[in-house]
DNA sequence: CGGCATCCAGGGCGATACTG
DNA sequence: CAGTATCGCCCTGGATGCCG
């Protein structure tokens, strides 16, 4: 009756979007949405927070994905640039939806946390 | 010039999605979105390989979130019902296109990745 | 039945140092 | 500049056992 939710199917998604959703990935998509190829560094800059090491794992994912596109122009000192592959550019497009409701249900979203923090904070101090 | 770019609007989003991308998050989500409510032990069996204590503990935060509605029917034994909020909906609504795509796109990117391993492997053995 | 507490292994991630 | 390599911490998440 639910062919679509079988979890065998549901299961590539989820892995999926596990990567695609975790820590640092969005932010990295959403800085080279922004249109222009950008550099490491700038990069590395652009996200403030990130290690080296993350920068270059997400990086490394996101392009082994398709997702990003990696060009090396070898010279001295090199230059690297990353750019959203076309592939990239319809994943955001696709993410737009989650990204407008979630700036709309942010607050909205922190006022449950709170609510559902003291309620089970009360509940203790009760006992 | 990029105003919705900055770090610091894209941080509380990366939060909100690295918890609703998470490993089983979407499964449950999937779940609940057929529409009735459904009791735990369901949904436990409903996703598999999902062990008790991370089926609880992403309930509790969908149920944080405001995501989800917990309902205890105090009978002997208890019955305990997780339905989607209307939050939820609109959650699962604007994670449609997101799904779509995902759905459209897995093969070629699971090509894409086996391309890049093979690429790299060739690299190592060309060494 | 539903779910919390505890324990433990593995992996994610950061900090640091080193290379082409 | 753009990485790779190594180490070590911590947190996630699985297994098990106990409670209402």
């Amino acid at each position: 009756m639910h062919p679509d939710h079988l979890p065998e199917d549901c299961r590539p998604i989820s892995n999926l979007l596990s990567r695609i959703g975790d820590k640092w990935t969005i932010l990295v998509l959403r800085v080279l949405a922004e249109g222009e190829p950008i550099r490491f560094k700038e990069l590395h800059r652009a996200i403030g927070g990130i290690s080296q090491r993350m920068l270059t794992v997400t990086l490394r994912n996101l392009e082994r994905d398709g997702l990003v596109i990696r060009t090396v122009y070898p010279t001295i000192p090199p230059r690297v640039e990353y750019a959203l592959s076309e592939r990239g550019v319809g994943l955001q497009q696709a993410m737009l939806p989650l990204f407008m409701w979630t700036k709309e249900n942010a607050k909205d979203i922190y006022r449950s946390q709170i609510a559902f923090d003291l309620a089970k904070q009360d509940a203790v101090t009760r006992r």
